[in-house]
RNA sequence: GCCCGCGUGGUGGAAUGGUAGACACCGGGGACUUAAAAUCCCCUGGCUGCAAGGCCGUGCCGGUUCGAGUCCGGCCGCGGGCACCA
């Protein structure tokens, strides 16, 4: 008996069909050999408690990649992890009370609750949260076999310290210099911490991102920017003045052509000659001053320029009775180069306003081709690649291009020896240490007699103690009453365990070699490591395009010397794809001291008068008849306190309540409509605005293919139409499409298909069978994306077995290919006519066509031809 | 400040250097209905014209090309990252 029609219910159909993927264990990952093999993965989820739109784009798109790859017949693997170590549950015990660790896994069950019934494609078997000790302990022993090969040590680096709460700040705690919970001005402190030495790595990460081919280009580009490779002359200023063992300043700098610009010579406040300089009590002022504020590159960049000058001199290079001033300026990173540097402002636009601040002399040493030397009211700083004219320069051509001029320097330099042309890479080592509970505990052992002595294997995992407290700032390990008193792992005696914890970037460095073998009792295993490696392909937000994506290179690479991954995995993941955010526009109104106050979309109510958009606070519009005066009722509504400010759409996040919540939407319309509206619409690589009107039109859009599919099911089976080839024909081409489409990423293209072949479908009037056939090949197109309504679609249509693991259909190539083709006809460029052609015509008869076309006379008006363009299948010019 | 993107109708967007606006949302008109909702059909970049049509139009200015949303240079605006947010 034919099922009734009946109303689109996704509440009904969607637990269904998850349970019985669950009983038939669809999405069980298995190694066979018989079948290739497809490894996809999401970035996984900060376990926040709460999932959004950012994280049901992000997991549809992986999960649209691996049911089409299924049906493809590959062997799919599409884990699901948590990156669960982190600042916020911390912060969250601090303010709430409650331990991190209670928190954490909490959340994680909630949001496993939440993701469920979106229907992914997920094997769940092989979940893991980063504060298992199950998955940190394998972290601890590969942190051990790193610091063997070599690859792990301890120095002194700058952190941003809260003086008032005596504790160690992130950058994100640290606002307008101050710290966020003391409101103490932060300073810059140094601590020993321990560092992974990613640098060594530098031009292998470098070279390594050409092969990436499947990587966006602008990722590689920004990794490779962050690198930082430069090719530049480090040389020594002899200095006159200048402390016992401070004879000579080594400088690098990338444009040593502009040498005899120079005007002055400065150094980090960082450097070892300001440090030995600070027993000048001014000296230590001025230190003290460039120490305010917190560490990241964008507040000591944009901080005004200030400088000290030491009294100090250097002698040019060039000519040793020429003495150039030291001064100590906080725009010198210690990091980069030597620390030090010579300024010359006429070619860099810091050293031009550090130089007009103090009044510095500026000479230019090179002119634009055919200009003059004059007062310059900015630096003049050309492309490398330009060829410009020197008239303080010293080596090489009088006119040449900047880096002629660069490699003519390096090479006197070098001929005469008083420098080396040096490459320098911008890349810092990567510093994991972080004095924060939780973490993953650096397993290593600090002994009196033995040193640094990293924990025994068999002691791992060192586990985090539960019994800490959170009511006093600093790290709760560091004051734990015993967990840091052990035995030295070396000698046995008593010693001191370190409190640091892992950044957790370390964490989310390896989870996708572990995703391969889960429950492994080493990090890896190699035969699942072979089979499964590397991941396919990877999908996540740009915002992790240098940070997570260079550490993981890293990190692989660090993995395969010590063993625990092999050699093809060095470059883990073959495919990137990076997903733009989901954004919502955000609601603002100010308290009675000007502070903004945000507004969730669901508190205020937006409405329209005089194609005017308002936006109010509540959820009811205020009476809005008879009203003249728009200007005048808008005021009376910012009096009352009711206007809303609406400012463009952002990254929806907590703090600005621009936010949507997934689970209201799957409540009001089901998972098949959320989905279906992430993927629509926005190219996935864009943002996509989020907007109730456009979720109401997929679920819309969805009853009617749940319609169509009734009234085809209710078609008697002897019913004879005309247009069996046409729809056959419509049938091959939105296979066709589709498979394109997914196949590049182009989801938004594959949804517009799909409308156009519903649509298609709904006016055709074919026989029963290719109706039928119509109709299950739509449900297979869209499973992907919707598969539960293409899984009741599939049975109802006679579908064999779970749509889920039926084979993607293919389109036969001969309905693909048509006969004829309409080319436009332009005429200089602008479109006039157009004509239709057989597809293989002659370029020579087309032309003939073309120019015989009624309206291409009438247009011409008897003007001469000069040149007729034929593009075949594509379009005609006429150039008059 | 530095690095990287993006900018197309009222809106989201489509367009291997080759017909700009596919597909959708909103809006308008109509059908059905006692009525409304739902559903279905049609129209919908701007200006102009009775119409056929014409002119303009992809953030702004310039360039390359038979032809530019697409390539190049300069600007403006917005967003991401900047090493302890994840």
């Amino acid at each position: 008996m034919r099922p009734l029609m009946s109303r689109y219910d996704p509440s009904v159909i969607e637990p269904r069909w998850q349970a019985a993927w669950e009983e038939t264990g669809a999405f069980t990952a298995r190694r066979d050999p018989a079948k290739p093999k497809y490894y996809v993965l999401e970035m996984f989820p900060y376990p926040s408690g709460r999932i959004h739109m950012g994280h049901v784009r992000n997991y549809t798109m992986g999960d649209v990649v691996a049911r089409y790859k299924a049906a493809q017949g590959f062997s799919v693997l599409h884990p699901m992890g948590w990156d669960a170590f982190g600042m916020p549950a911390e912060n969250a015990a601090m303010e709430r009370g409650g331990h991190p660790k209670d928190w954490t896994y909490g959340n994680i069950a909630d949001m496993k609750a939440q993701m469920k019934p979106l229907g992914l494609s997920i094997d769940w078997s092989r979940e893991l949260a980063t504060c298992d000790p199950e998955y940190y302990g394998q972290q601890q022993a590969m942190f051990i076999d790193m610091m063997e090969a070599g690859l792990v040590y301890r120095k002194a680096a700058v952190v941003n310290w809260d003086p008032v709460d005596m504790t160690v700040l992130a950058n994100e705690q640290v606002i307008d210099g101050k710290g966020w919970r003391s409101g103490a001005p932060v300073e810059r402190r140094e601590l020993t911490q321990w560092f992974f030495r990613i640098s060594d790595y530098s031009e292998e990460l470098l070279a390594a991102l050409d092969g990436l081919t499947n990587w966006p280009e602008k990722v590689r580009l920004m990794q490779a920017n962050w690198i930082g490779k430069s090719r530049g002359l480090q040389f020594a200023f002899e200095t006159v003045g200048a402390p016992e063992g401070f004879e000579r300043l080594e400088v690098y700098t990338t444009r040593p052509d502009t040498l005899m610009g120079a005007s002055f010579a400065a150094i980090s406040p960082d450097h070892p000659l300001a440090k030995a300089l600070e027993a000048d009590p001014e000296v230590a002022e001025f230190v003290a001053l460039c120490r305010k504020g917190g560490t990241s590159a964008e507040e000591i960049e944009t901080a005004e320029k200030i400088g000290y000058d030491t009294g100090i001199r250097v002698k040019h290079p060039l000519d040793p009775t020429w003495e150039l001033p030291v001064w100590i300026a906080n725009f010198i990173l210690m990091d980069y180069g030597t620390g030090a540097i010579f300024g010359c402002p006429a070619h860099d636009q810091r050293d031009f306003e550090f130089a007009t601040k103090y009044r510095l002399p500026i000479k230019a040493v090179f002119v634009a081709e055919g200009a003059e030397d004059a007062p310059l009211a900015e630096a003049f700083v050309p492309m490398k690649s330009e060829k410009v004219r020197y008239i303080r320069g010293f080596a090489g051509a009088e006119v040449q291009t900047g880096d002629e001029g660069v490699a003519a320097a390096i090479a006197h330099a070098e001929a005469r020896g008083y420098g080396q042309g040096v490459t320098k890479y911008r890349l810092r080592d990567w510093g994991v240490s972080r004095q924060r509970y939780w973490g993953c505990p650096i397993p290593v052992v600090h002994c009196a007699t033995c040193g640094v002595v990293p924990e025994k294997k068999e002691n791992l995992p060192v586990e985090l103690p539960y019994d800490v407290s959170f009511d006093v700032p600093g790290n709760p390990l560091d004051r734990h009453p015993t967990w840091k008193h052990c035995a030295c792992p070396n000698c046995g005696a008593p010693a001191r365990r370190e409190t640091d914890t892992m950044d957790t970037f370390v964490d989310s460095s390896w989870y996708f070699a572990r995703f391969t073998a889960p429950r492994a009792t080493t990090p890896t295993v190699p035969e699942e490591a072979e089979y499964w490696m590397n991941v396919d392909q990877y999908i996540g937000g740009i915002e992790h395009a240098i940070l997570h994506l260079l550490y993981s290179r890293f990190f692989a690479r660090a993995m395969h010397r010590t063993g625990h991954l092999p050699a093809k995995a060095i470059e883990p993941f073959n495919a990137l794809f990076t997903q733009g955010m989901v954004t919502h526009e955000i609601y603002m109104t100010r308290d009675d001291q000007g502070r903004p106050v945000y507004h969730l979309p669901e508190d205020v109510t937006v409405f329209n008068v005089a194609d005017r958009r308002i936006v109010v606070r509540g959820t009811e519009p205020p009476p809005i008849d008879m009203i003249d005066d728009v200007d005048a009722f808008i005021r009376a509504l910012a009096d009352e306190g009711l206007l809303v400010e609406v400012i463009p759409s952002a990254k929806m996040s907590k703090s600005k309540k621009n936010v949507v919540d997934p689970m209201n939407i799957i409540a009001s319309f089901g998972a098949d409509t959320a989905r279906w509206f992430v993927m629509s619409d926005s190219p996935p690589e864009r943002d996509v605005e989020w907007t109730s009107a456009g979720a109401e039109a997929a679920f819309k859009h969805l009853g009617r293919v749940w319609a169509l599919s009734s009234r085809i099911g209710e078609m008697p089976e002897d019913h004879k139409g005309e247009g069996d080839a046409d729809l056959a024909k419509a049938t091959a081409r939105a296979i066709d499409e589709v498979t394109r489409s997914i196949e590049g990423f182009a989801f938004n293209k594959a949804i517009a298909t799909l409308y156009g072949f519903t649509n298609t479908i709904a006016r055709a009037n074919a026989s029963t069978p290719v109706m039928k056939e119509a109709i299950r090949t739509l449900a297979k197109l869209m499973s992907p994306m919707t598969p539960h309504i293409a899984e009741s679609i599939w049975a109802d249509q006679g579908g064999a077995g779970l749509c889920a693991q039926a084979p993607w259909p293919k389109a036969d190539p001969a309905l693909l290919v048509d006969d004829t083709v309409t080319l436009p006809i332009q005429i200089n460029g602008k479109r006039r006519a157009e004509i239709s052609v057989p597809k293989d015509m002659a370029i020579a008869e087309v032309e003939k066509l073309a120019l015989a076309n009624e309206d291409v006379v009438r247009f011409l008006a008897g003007q001469p031809v000069k040149k007729i363009i034929v593009v075949p299948g594509r379009i005609i010019n006429v150039v008059v």
